[in-house]
DNA sequence: GTTGAGCGTT
């Protein structure tokens, strides 16, 4: 099963590539996606991981609060979309 | 050439 984490606070360079290598260092990373703004190409500051159930709790405890480019990272569980 | 709380583009 897997689970998918918000992470906020994200430096305006950082792309779904980025946001995967950087998570990657605490687990798996199944999935990543940044949030783009499709008018314009930039990034929204944020973007979700997909990992392992078993591994979510890993990846907030690494990854919030982790120093990014000079920004620390905001982590959690992220919300249902249909909700 | 900018900005900074939040929860998902085509």
């Amino acid at each position: 099963m897997t689970k998918t984490l918000y992470v906020g606070n994200l430096p305006w360079k950082i792309r779904s590539e980025q946001l995967q290598e950087i998570a990657s260092e605490f687990g798996e990373v199944l999935g990543a996606r940044v949030i783009i703004e499709r008018d314009s190409g930039r990034s929204k500051g944020y973007g979700f991981i997909e990992v392992r159930d078993e591994d979510a709790e890993k990846f907030v405890a690494g990854l919030n609060g982790k120093k990014v480019e000079g920004r620390e990272l905001v982590v959690s569980e992220a919300r249902e979309r249909n909700g």
